[in-house]
DNA sequence: CTGAAAGCGCTTACAG
DNA sequence: CTGAAAGCGCTTACAG
């Protein structure tokens, strides 16, 4: 014996009303083969008994549980709470729901979270994939949410391009000797976004590209960047490929005693939380994460209800083909927004840290 | 004819080893019923064929779909990432999955966003509610994660207690006179953190609360707030009730010249990702995300499993049982973390802003 | 220890 | 336009 539900069902509305199970059906889901009369008769008592359809009973039947999986490399990613939020307003408007699964910065991790999906019978998955991973073929459609550069078929803001706008903006500025920070020179997304800085700046610009993690990695301190000697030194503008980055780098000059963007003008990227909450205002680059969401949704939602029309409702394992979405690479444009923590250059003017000017 | 699943089933696997399919349901889930043998044989057969469940099939047969739910008011909250990471551990060492909703911050919106995750068959709801939202029956069980002071029964931090951490922090420190910073006064989190503070600190030290929001909602800036000035006029220490304020306080006091903590401590709340790494690294209240998660996951299961033993696949809707789950509101400890934005209290000494000292 | 059977709720191809 | 029937994959009470 079953376990019994308490609630009504097509089978209930069907018995009050002296129809078939069968016609309920066709009358709620409106595929339009019954009369308008019952469809209005039926809706009535579905509501009136306040009918909820089972998800099981409808997954069961019809191979698709309605639900897709994010995998997300790491929950603590700042990002994070953007990313969530569009994916969930994409799915949800499409009539899909999101199971979240953290794959915690660890390769493994990542596929263990992804095989928890499956077993939940997810019908699509969006990886944000953690640095330079591949994923391998797992049964449903993938879409992958990276860079463009990355191999294999994604969707991601065209982060080359945010580079480019932020060192135009510096160098209509008049920034001439430019520092551009990044923290993990494994990154695919920060090889972009330095790439673009670089690709943007004039010959006549003097720009120094550094790498913080392996700095950390190897013992040392943000001091050991000497952000006061580089200042000192010439350099008028510092870009960044995070706010977060672009957060300590101000934070760290002010307490020194520099002005931002009076000394040095800043910049950031990803329009974090807090950009527009300090004080300068962060100058950074926003990406348009509702599109994202909305075009890897639909990209996954063309592949489930499309080619792969007859779809187990639990994962073929040992797939061949892969199955990895999107038709193209699509690039979502990067939008400059430009707050008070960059300036016109100002040149290099002898100066005392600690806040007193000679 | 129903949609056929590709990918091995039970029967599959039972008619591979000419034994039924009942047989090998036992044999798999470990009820014991089975010879050690052909458990063995089952078990590597299962294997063989990369047999992985069908969660819809299991869902419809025992009225439970091994997720929860997890309702937030406003994904954007920053503070979000370590909820999600918490549930979403918590749920899955407990072989649960985690489908989110968020609210977007409306009362509505909640509503709706709670019915969507009944409709897809949540077996439980974690609900971290929009303030002072109270939830109705929703016909399955409920943790709600707030603060203790939330009627109704629920987990959360003991944000009270945490204000009083804070509050003896800074009077140790020998500070007398300290401004405490809210943003909304009508958020219960914000009222226990600063209610704490206040009840923490002796009758010789001087404290005047502000209130952020409606200082901003009359079209005033944060300008408004005039922390020069009450630098000035002695305030040596700001407690502010989350980090994204303290960050607010710290880069304005910071861009009018003024040194943390030299000049004013001050500090925040939740240990948000940025917290660390500004300069000063912000003195703060890191809650135990990850004991909140594990308490309102065990509830929610023990409810699932246990009372509601027979229990719709789908959601009873009118319900009249009030079905929040927690047996006692729990009240799980914070931890201070001091770090450099507080210090000894420094008598005043006139100070002209922009960093020059007289 | 093992199996036959029922049934969870739904949808769809088919017959009328 | 409407209904009877089958079947998606699973688990469990029951019989042997």
């Amino acid at each position: 014996m079953a376990v019994p539900r308490t609630g009504p069902n097509l089978t209930k509305i069907a018995a009050a009303l002296g129809v078939s199970s069968a016609t309920v059906s066709n009358a709620l889901s409106g595929k339009g083969r019954v009369s308008a009369d019952l469809v209005q008769k039926i809706r009535q008592k579905a509501d009136e008994l306040g009918y909820v359809p089972s998800n099981a009973g409808r997954a069961l039947r019809t191979g698709r549980s309605g639900v897709l999986g994010l995998v997300l490399p790491d929950i603590a990613n700042p990002l994070f709470p953007q990313i969530a939020q569009a994916m969930e307003m994409a799915a949800s408007n499409n009539g899909y729901g999101v199971l979240i699964a953290d794959s915690r910065g660890e390769v493994t991790t990542q596929t263990d979270a992804i095989g928890r999906l499956i077993e939940r019978g997810v019908d699509g998955l969006i990886v944000i994939p953690r640095r330079g991973t591949r994923i391998g073929a797992v049964g449903c459609p993938v879409a992958m949410v990276d860079t463009p550069s990355t191999p294999g078929n994604t969707v991601s803001a065209d982060h080359w391009e945010g580079g480019e706008q932020i060192a135009r903006h510096l160098s209509d500025l008049g920034h001439k000797k430019i520092l551009l920070l990044g923290n993990d020179p494994a990154s695919n997304v920060q090889n972009d976004r330095i790439g673009g800085m670089k690709a943007a700046l004039g010959r006549d610009i003097c720009h120094q590209t550094i790498w913080l993690e392996p700095i950390l990695r190897d013992g040392g301190t943000t001091a050991s960047l000497k952000l006061p000697y580089l200042v000192e030194s010439g350099v008028t503008a510092i870009a960044t490929v995070s706010d977060l980055l672009a957060l300590r780098v101000l934070t760290e000059l002010q307490t020194a005693g520099f002005r931002v963007p009076g000394h040095v003008s800043v910049t950031g990227f990803d329009d974090l939380i807090f950009s527009p909450v300090v004080t300068p205002a962060l100058t950074t680059i926003h990406m348009d994460m509702a599109q994202i969401a909305e075009i890897a949704v639909a990209a996954l939602i063309a592949e489930i209800t499309g080619t792969q029309k007859i779809k187990s409702t639990t994962p073929q394992q040992k797939r061949t083909v892969p199955d990895t979405v999107m038709a193209d690479t699509s690039r979502v444009p990067m939008e400059l927004i430009i707050r008070s923590s960059t300036g016109p250059a100002t040149p290099y003017q002898t100066h005392i840290p600690n806040g007193e000017t000679l």
